[in-house]
This record gives C-alpha cells, sequence and structure tokens, in this order.
DNA sequence: TTCGGGCATTGATTCAGATCAACTCTGCCC
DNA sequence: GGGCAGAGTTGATCTGAATCAATGCCCGAA
C-alpha cells in the first residue's frame, strides 16, 4: 500500500523543448483523447509558448500525485499510462470515480483545491502545467477551451452512466457494464479486455467488495459469458448476452 | 404519472425581444448561475444576436421535456423553476442524477442524442436554443464558452461528490448529505430546507426506496436532528451533528 | 527450493435496506 | 362535508451483498 498522505513527483522531472514537443505531437496539450491528436489546434509558435510552461515527469505506479483536499496548483495532461481518480470518506472507505487514460485532461476543479486524488495504476507520463499559466494559455487559445469543455461534457456523460451503475445496478449487472465499458475503450474487437487494476480497483470502482467482484466474475465464467485469462486479462465470450445483463434485460 | 413517452412544449412559446432581453437580465444566455447575472459577457449587439435565436418557453410541473435517448436538437437555459435530470433502465429503475435550478444550462451532450431525460418539477421557464446555431454563437463568444466550460467542471465536481454517496454511504449518510446539500442551495442561514421534490424524487436521487428515505427522515426526527414541517420543507435543528453524519465521522 | 506477503477465490454467516403490506394524511373535486 | 387518489408513514419479512474466515495462487527475495 503506497502512501496517500504525500503527493510527490517521480523521476526526471524536465523542459520540454519546442522541437521535442513538435516533432513528438503526443506530447503534452497537443495529444487528443484516446490517442488521437488534435494537434491541429495549436501551430508552431502556440508549441512554443506551450512549452515555456509545461513540464515533464514520470509518476510511478502507485504513487498518489494528486491529494485530495491539497492545494489545486497544477493541470495535467496524461501522454502514457493509466490512472485512477478517487474520492475517499474519513473512516477510509473509497470510491474510484474514474479512469483516466492517455490523451486525458485533469484538475479542471474551479475550486482552489483538488475535489479528488488521483494515483498511478502503471507507469504513466503527464505534462504539468502551473494552473494559473493555463488560465492565460486559455486566453490565448480558445480551440484548447473548446477541446476542455468536449473533455469535461464527455466526462459528464461518463459519470452520470456511472450514478445510473452505482444508484440502481445489481452487482452483476455492475460487472458485466464494467467489463463492456473496458472493451469499448480498449478499441479491441476480438474482446479481450486487459483490466491493469486490482479486484480492489474495481471493487471501489463499481461500490462492491473484493468479494462480491470475485464471485462475480466466477459467476460470469461459469455461465459461459466470459474466460478468464492470465495476467489480469478476460476474454469476452457472449457479448450479446453480457449486453443484455449490462442494460438490465435478463 | 406524467406520460413520458411524449416531450412537447408547453404554453406561449415566443420569441424574446431584444428590448425585453436586456431590459431583464435573467433571460436566456445573459443569466448566471444560482440567479447572479453573468450578464457582463454580453453587449447590446450580442443580445440582439441571441434574442434572434432563442425562444422562451414554459413547461408544466411534471412535464418531460427532454427525452433520454431522443435527438438531441436542442440547448436549455433554465430561467424560472427546478428540473430534474435523470437516466431509466429498461424494467423501469430510474436514477435520477442531479436538480437543475435557475441559470443552469443543458444538453451540453457531444452525442447527436440526449444522454439523459429531464422534467419538471415545478412550472419551468427556460430559454430553448437551436444546437447548430449554438455552436455559432460559441464561436463569437468566447466567454460564453469559458462561462459552460465553469458550469461543466462544477457539475462534474457534484457527479464525484454524488459517485462517493452512491458506491460508499449509508441511507443515513446518504439522507443527511443530501439535506445538507439543499440548504447550501437554498442559501438559507436557518437551516430550512425547501423540497420541491416527492419522496419518490429524493429515493430515485439517492439510489434507495422511498420506505427508506421515509424511515431514514424519521429517525433524524427522533433524533432531534430535523424537524418535518409542512408543505416539504424540512428545518435543521442540529447541524454540526448532520454534518458528522454526512461525512462518514458518526 | 523454500519462505513470505499480497492478491484472489470460495464458503458460512450476518445485516442494511428492499420488498410486501397495511394504514394515515392531505388536498381536491363534487 | 364526503369521498377519492396520490403521497407519505410504519411494520413484518425477505434477500443481495457485506462481513468474517479460511485457503489457494503467484511471484520475488533469501
Amino acid at each position: 500500500m503506497p502512501d496517500q498522505t504525500t503527493c510527490q513527483f517521480e523521476a526526471r522531472p524536465r523542459r520540454i523543448s519546442l522541437a521535442g514537443a513538435h516533432r513528438s505531437p503526443e506530447y503534452c496539450l497537443s495529444c487528443g483523447v484516446r490517442g488521437r491528436s488534435v494537434c491541429s489546434v495549436v501551430d508552431d509558435a502556440d508549441i512554443a509558448r506551450l512549452a515555456e510552461t509545461a513540464v515533464e515527469t514520470l509518476v510511478l505506479p502507485g504513487r498518489c500525485f494528486i491529494e485530495e483536499g491539497g492545494p489545486a496548483t497544477d493541470f495535467f495532461n496524461i501522454t502514457a499510462g493509466t490512472v485512477k481518480l478517487f474520492k475517499a470518506l474519513p473512516d477510509g472507505r473509497r470510491q474510484i470515480t474514474g479512469f483516466a487514460g492517455t490523451g486525458h485532461f485533469l484538475g479542471l476543479a474551479v475550486s482552489d483545491h483538488y475535489a479528488f486524488g488521483a494515483e498511478a495504476l502503471d507507469t504513466v507520463r503527464l505534462c504539468r502545467f502551473s494552473r494559473a499559466r493555463m488560465r492565460h494559455l486559455l486566453d490565448d487559445f480558445p480551440r484548447m477551451e473548446r477541446r476542455l469543455l468536449e473533455e469535461a461534457s464527455n466526462e459528464l456523460v461518463a459519470a452520470q452512466n456511472q450514478m445510473l451503475l452505482l444508484g440502481r445496478k445489481t452487482a452483476r449487472e455492475r460487472v458485466a457494464s464494467f467489463l463492456l465499458d473496458r472493451v469499448q475503450d480498449a478499441l479491441d474487437p476480438t474482446g479481450v479486455v486487459p483490466l491493469p487494476m486490482t479486484r480492489a480497483d474495481i471493487a471501489d470502482y463499481l461500490g462492491l467488495t473484493i468479494e462480491t467482484v470475485s464471485r462475480t466474475l466466477s459467476w460470469l465464467r461459469r455461465e459461459g459469458m466470459i474466460a478468464i485469462g492470465k495476467g489480469h486479462a478476460i476474454h469476452i465470450a457472449a457479448m450479446p448476452r453480457l449486453e443484455a445483463l449490462a442494460s438490465g434485460d435478463a
């Protein structure tokens, strides 16, 4: 269990050069959602200004780089890896509110304190900006603002789906919905779902316990809907049945 | 029970005149969040253009004016009243994802279908825009876009809080959190909470049943934390105890 | 190779909240 | 005022998931 109370940046933070940013559009603000580049929103001069304000950072697995309730000084863009976002109650109960992968922005909070914590699932590469500078950047790059609005809208839709799941779905429906969401994310038509998170993370995401998640996955396997492979990967064997289950039709 | 499958606009829809919009800044896009005006984002010429694209509409209580999954043609701004936003499962289970009051924007969805339904709790006055026109308006009014981003960020924070509530809080903690949220919204320091929604709405918002909501409110009354008055209003008698309960300290 | 620790699975039991059921309260129309 | 319908309350019982408990699996360190 990593220390959740500290929040340190790991390894080789460095300034990103203009040339580097330009050659590698997946870096920093120029990277898109889910790997698709939106580099076109900025030109060379933009990149020069962006590069001056951004610092690339590596975050080791299990390391918390946003502390819930801490002062919201920075704005982040994930360039590689996956993070979990979460909120906690004083007695330790946790709710993971989402997973964010390559291209996602973090730290939009209007408040001056972060409303959630963030922890790396695997080794994460991200770009860090001062929020004060970010504000000025938005003044100069209106298309950037539209990009953020689009992302926030998407997250809002995801959040509403999650509220339906948490408030009204059964354990089986939750796990089925989760697997389908993941397979959508992976864009893998063969139906193999990579699960870089532990059972505890899945449980905290679905509002269940690890035991219930484990039991439910076993049940799905016995029913022939999934096959559980090695190394945290799951193969979906009966997509239509799983879809019916996820939407509550079954 | 109003007919949920149809989605009609009620009563005197009309175009808003330039003069009217100008004299009454609470109308349309010029109105702010929770009653605070952000009229300053537009000047007279802006209002003229906005007025040409907006239609004011009255929606009667219980009437559904956004149908979940329906084509997302319009964009809305609430100028009076309160609406509930919800998602439903095929078998009728419902989750209310939020309540939106005066000043809120609805219909940000990036998809071309609404991701949620909306129904008026009381008589609601709102401004309706074509989403196609809305897009052009945003090009001309960058400050409008910032305003929307700010609202989306706020809603995202609220959604994350709600996920924590739905995934990890007990019934008592949920009801206590709900009452405190409402009293914050009402900005009433005397601790009187107006509840324009039914027990069924509260239950669908908190992921509980009406019976559990009723029992829990009775328990809070017996414990001396609240007093239940006439006509859907509740007085908070022991704010600190309720706050401790809501955050899980108790 | 064995040991140890974290993660996962499975079983037995408990319990918070759902469900089923009865009843009350309130407002409204006649 | 009478009666009716929808909203709300309260009680009895049931159940899905939590909790408690034991064991298995995997992997890295000694």
